[in-house]
DNA sequence: AATGAATGAGACTTCATTCAT
DNA sequence: TATGAATGAAGTCTCATTCAT
């Protein structure tokens, strides 16, 4: 038989991981079975083998795609040169975050939540998971350097400390919207101008 | 052995709860047994369901009782009259909560990321996170509002939106503490003055 | 402590056989568990082994005590000495088992249903239950050979034949009633004029 | 071994109920555990419950397959245009019912003796034996209406009375043979000729 | 004698993974 | 390559019985 195009083979495991998701947007890790994401996906147990070899490495990929949402927030929201308040970056960062969890597909921010329980016993999801964290956090540590620059943050302030502040508002912003429900970006950032230092 | 006292009933249970805590302290609700509760306990798999119906009443149990550690930031550092300026209050409970996730027993703040994700499917502990966050998080609204009162906040905003800020700061600490672990009560308190208003 | 007397003891032996025949009558001997007889007879699980040592010995007990209601056949409806017509007699034996069957404390029909069953793989139910049934067919052979000295059954017919077959009417009439709900002594005993010699 | 035909499947279906039933032959259902019939089967744990949802479901296809004896009674003995005289119907269906017993792979009146108890308590299992006795009865039903036609009943009985008797003929038999033992189709059909008009 | 908490073997069932077709 | 039936280890939970108090 022919080896199938290497987009075909993209595609394919895209779809698995689309469907998986869904389960896992639903369920969690653990509860999602393999049988789940076969069924849901449309294939084969066996196709869905030949992509991923086994549950741990669909849920590494499942995470892997959920905590890639922050390289988004990085090449839009974060990326401008220009000087950018911090609290300006945390409006963009929460309004680009609720504007990515209402995708259809699933609220990614769910598995998220689910990506920071399986990295406490999961070396691959850590990785992921700390590998992404620390990107973003250091792009707030680029903000934080910034606003010193034009004098919003005292000049001594050690930008690293203010960077794991200001990453530090988004979990608690995705954790209430999902246990609580009772916040928006909006309420979010008039608690926050209200705060924070301008 | 039969009449046993409530004391008696009361510490089994805690027994139980206390072995099951360090299993999913490393392993998580799910890759956590009742073999392996079973084995920690040092009791019998009869003993275990005597006290506890089902694994599912057992994982409520132990998300309960990590979450039941806001319980004491609320009565101990939240609960003094005197003003208590945002900023203070915060590094208060910072600091409470690496000395809980210190003590001997294991670091329940690991039993509450694995009950942030649970919550999603779990209705009952959902019920459980959701009412303990409720109850820490208007305890900072009354924070905010003695702020505003001192004039540290702006009397125009809205203490709730002020208290989903100041809740806000906490699951970003404990995760980035897990997670990343560059992070310390210090670190984060440096950071918190650089940038809240005071 | 000093011992109980024997009507005590014969009395709680009875209370725990009821007890457990209500629970026997409602969900069979195997899904009765011995917690379920304690349960309802309202002792304690050691007070009930004190007086069966195993559930097999309650199970005979209780499987004993529901094919007694034979002796109470024989005792009665079949004792006379005037000559009995077999169509007479099977009446009388169905109208008395119907108002045994209604007795409060449960359907004891049921219970010999079980013990039919059970007696295929317990040959102590099976000792109880073929003593019981051979001596009441010996009975109904006595009937058949009133009615051979009275002309209503052939002279050279073999009384025990004809016992098997008035004896077999009994099974046949509790497990229609049981099963199939729609027969009373009074439409049996219709049938019965219709099809018996007489 | 995908893609099997659905003549395999109903080949693996009808071996796992064989085994099924040599076990309840022996064991009756609840001492029947899943381990044996699965050793019995030849199969694995999951194979078995990949035909059988559940030991429930399992236990109505075994109670199904024994009960449904009744139907090769319908359609062979019973089955006959020509005026039936009820005795020789009885006859024919306990010589029947002789043979499908000794067939090998177990007695299946054990089996119905467990279906008869079991139904007491299982709905489904009711809902099956309720179902074939009361078509295996309405061919009673229909034997006792030629048998009028002929005289060998009276005209003005009820032909549902009578096949009440007739039917409980069965039960009878089943009881005797398997509890009693000293009963064949011929000492029971010579106390028939006995006893029935002729 | 009575209690009832504790025991632990064993029941039922699931599900990640494989491999003959 | 693709299929999906089959595997079987391992999970959750039950329940007859015991025995320290």
């Amino acid at each position: 038989m022919p080896k199938v195009s290497e987009e075909h083979r993209v595609a394919r495991r895209a779809q698995i991981v689309a469907a998986a998701r869904t389960c896992v947007v639903e369920q969690g890790f653990h509860k999602t079975t393999m049988a789940d994401v076969i069924a849901a996906s449309g294939l084969s147990a066996g196709a869905v083998y030949g992509y991923f070899k086994s549950k741990e490495e669909l849920v590494a990929a499942i995470a892997e795609e959920a905590l890639s949402a922050v390289d988004e927030l990085f090449a839009t929201v974060l990326a401008a040169d220009e000087p950018l308040h911090p609290a300006m970056a945390l409006e963009r960062v929460l309004n680009y975050i609720v504007a990515i969890a209402e995708r259809p597909g699933g609220d990614i921010t769910r598995v998220a939540l689910q990506a920071w329980a399986e990295a406490l016993r999961n070396p691959v999801v850590m990785e992921i998971a700390a590998g992404k964290y620390r990107m973003l956090r250091s792009r707030f540590a680029e903000v934080a350097r910034r606003a010193q620059a034009d004098g919003t943050i005292p000049a001594d302030a050690d930008p690293e400390q203010v960077a794991q502040v200001l990453f530090g508002f988004v979990p608690g912003f995705i954790l209430q919207r999902l246990l609580l429900g009772d916040i928006t970006p909006e309420s979010y950032t008039a608690g926050l101008r209200a705060v924070l230092r301008d």
